[in-house]
DNA sequence: ATCTATTGATAAAT
DNA sequence: TATTTATCAATAGAT
């Protein structure tokens, strides 16, 4: 339908070829388009020119997956199970890790360990012990840790403490038993423990 | 196109319309081989008939699959990620599963806890102290089980030690070192350490 | 893109 | 359902 008939056969010149592609492209939409409307069709229609650009109709009363679902189920062709199976593989290799990880944690907690044999349970020890000398040298950096912020407290209590002694003296010298009687005295004396400054390393009290 | 103009809407008449699906599907289809030849395209396309009935056609050169990937990939649709949402959710669910257990494995070999806090390095060390308790319980089992195998061979072995003996003390009378001189009584007098049974546990040895 | 001569598709009849 | 045919629609080649 044209000037003249053509053959089907892959038009050489790339132009002329261009141009068919995107007059006949345009002409197989609309067509799909009608199906769709004249005789309740549901029509999936997908391109790709050579170039790679894409052009696509799915009748408005459904979708793509839908009609791939009822292709599956009608042609007997398998379309997702390829990717399926991928995933499927995927989650057999996850939880075969996952199980033998499983296995590993209970024999290092002493479970399960009945079928193990010598050299198995000599390294599971060899395990243990290495994991217990790293955890205990961990200990005795955050107890050495401790110890140095104790120890800073205890300088600054002390001085606290001191500067609190003295204003009291002072003020006692000044009023000379004027109302504040001896209670109150004792209850300031313990307030030095409310001033603590907050400990050198910043994260050391939410890690206790 | 036909002996009169039609409206694109549906038609009413249910043998027209049976009649048009038929005639217009061969056209799209046969439009649809004819852009896939003349113009290098790559075609998909899924008609269903309002009465259920599926016709098809994709371009040679490729395959459904093929064609669904590139849509997916051009169009940013998701065509088996709706599918497999679920699947994938699995994966990730085995992930995390899989990563904690990473992570549980790596602080009982004492690796990656510097990030643990007192607490949880008391509970790891409580962990790790179990559990090598019980590996060591059960490699005292397995010693014991050593021990007790030892003592049943060392009393079969002196039995049998006995036994050739005295089998050698009667040949020798017999025979009055005729022939059989003193290396052939050495060799003799180590064979029986050939003869041990088997262990009474039958699976002892391959755990060794 | 747009035009138009011509082929191709198809609606209605058979 | 298939064939025929009159008519409309699509499009090849030109502009």
């Amino acid at each position: 339908m044209g000037r003249g008939k053509i053959e089907i056969k892959r038009i050489e010149n790339s132009s002329n070829r261009q141009v068919t592609y995107s007059k006949r492209k345009n002409g197989i939409l609309k067509k799909a388009k009608e199906i769709t409307v004249l005789c309740d069709a549901q029509v999936s229609l997908i391109i790709f020119a050579a170039s790679g650009k894409m052009h696509d109709y799915i009748s408005p009363s459904t979708t793509l997956i839908d009609i791939l679902e009822r292709y599956q189920k009608t042609s007997g062709k398998r379309i997702w199970d390829a990717k399926h199976e991928n995933l499927n593989g995927e989650i057999e290799r996850l939880k075969k890790e996952n199980d033998s990880m499983q296995i590993e944690l209970r024999h290092l907690k002493g479970e399960d360990i009945n079928s193990l044999n010598y050299k198995e349970l000599m390294a599971l020890e060899d395990a243990l012990e290495t994991g217990l000398v790293s955890v205990r040298e961990k200990q005795m950096d955050v107890y050495r840790m401790f110890r140095r912020n104790d120890k800073i407290l205890e300088e600054e209590n002390r001085e606290l403490t001191f500067l609190w002694q003295q204003r009291l003296a002072v003020e006692g010298a000044r009023e000379v038993d004027n109302g504040f009687d001896q209670s109150v005295r004792d209850y300031n004396s313990h307030m030095p423990f409310a001033f603590r400054v907050q400990p050198m390393q910043p994260n050391l009290q939410e890690r206790i």
